[in-house]
DNA sequence: TAGATTGTTAATCGATTAACAATC
DNA sequence: TAGATTGTTAATCGATTAACAATC
């Protein structure tokens, strides 16, 4: 699917886009220019055209950019015009804080199953959906039928039931264990590894700077 | 305090080092040269001698690095040699989750209060944290004992609030909320986005591509 | 048409990698 | 000492910014 070579600094860039593009479609602006955009995202109008035209030309000289159209390129782009179905696997506070958060859904992500060893957890429900035993989840994804697991997880488990899931087929892991999932080569499956304690001790970082 | 520029790119890979290290000195290596290192974080043994000299020779040539003290430089570096005093701004699912994640607490951030508008929430309790009513948060900010609030509320509170807390004098401010929170220019205050969606958006991404 | 703004090429800037003298 | 490996300078690579012709 791939042509040219984009660059992860590009990429990580596009839900941002995605981001901004929703609110200016929220408030009815019709159009934007790359300078405007520039300004209120604090980046360059430059950046901005380089950025997008990576995937295509999707302004107009002397007009800009319909917003509406763009919001939904870049969607298209990152793959939320399908949906997307995940399992999330532990449930405690964070697999359930996840499993709660509605907006993953409006944006196609499914919640198909959350799954926990922990048997005091088994057979509650979290907006829903039951949580079942881990054991179960093999089935489910041998199936087929699940795009992304997200892993929440202490991170002694995470390696195993990483690879298992691998294994059985899964095509993405969004892992929250503090630990980088590596991959067996020639696998294709995409890791996105989710590190907050990286995130905070970055904050820290900048604070003791300030002094 | 800081004399050189240091590039966010390399602040960024900081706890990914402090991270690996961590694991060594858990599995009793005591010392390691950039090259090992290089092979096990998957970065050139190049990148690693140059970051860390971004802050000062760490190492011995002919002998590598002891692996004690380098974590330990790098956290100090990270400022997680002194304690941090944090509020945890919105009970939900994710503030419960962050607040009963103890790996934070080993690295020194100390949860000193819970705070929510919603009165069902108000008065329970977190770890033995009682959930507050927000209104009391603002005393507590003011007499100037906490560094950093935790923003897990919803984007449309989370612009108010953070001016509030910028305003009493935080230090740093975690949030989780899906909005860029922008700084009063001249305020010190340093702000670490945790953008959840845009994430897992790249992950969408990521896996549309092997299609 | 004239003005505005894109798409794209060229120039600049910064970050990464390579190389090697210093030195443990 | 000889071997290993750092700290650091130089070379390369890639990403960002600037500029402008194309064109709506």
């Amino acid at each position: 699917m791939i042509e040219k070579k984009i660059s992860v600094a590009v990429i990580k860039r596009l839900p941002r886009y995605y981001r901004y593009l929703g609110d200016l479609l929220e408030n009815d602006v019709v159009r934007i220019s790359s300078k405007e955009l520039s300004k209120k995202m604090d980046v360059t109008a430059s950046q901005i055209r380089q950025d997008l035209n990576n995937f295509g030309g999707f302004g107009q000289q002397g007009y800009g950019y319909n917003v509406e159209y763009l919001y939904h390129e870049i969607g298209k782009i990152l793959g939320l015009e399908r949906k997307h179905k995940l399992i999330i696997v532990g449930a405690g506070n964070l697999g359930q804080a996840l499993a709660n958060y509605t907006d993953f859904e409006k944006r196609g992500f499914i919640i198909e199953g959350i799954f926990d060893v922990n048997p005091r957890l088994v057979g509650m429900t979290v907006r829903g959906i039951e949580i079942k035993d881990i054991g179960e989840m093999e089935k489910l994804v041998l199936n087929g039928d699940i795009d992304i697991a997200v892993l929440t997880i202490p991170k002694q488990k995470a390696v195993k039931i990483g690879n298992d899931l691998i294994n059985w087929g899964i095509r993405g892991i969004w892992n929250f264990a503090p630990i980088d999932l590596k991959l067996k080569l020639s696998s294709d499956v995409v890791i996105e590894n989710v590190h907050l304690s990286d995130s905070l001790m970055t904050l820290s970082y900048n604070i003791s700077c300030k002094e």
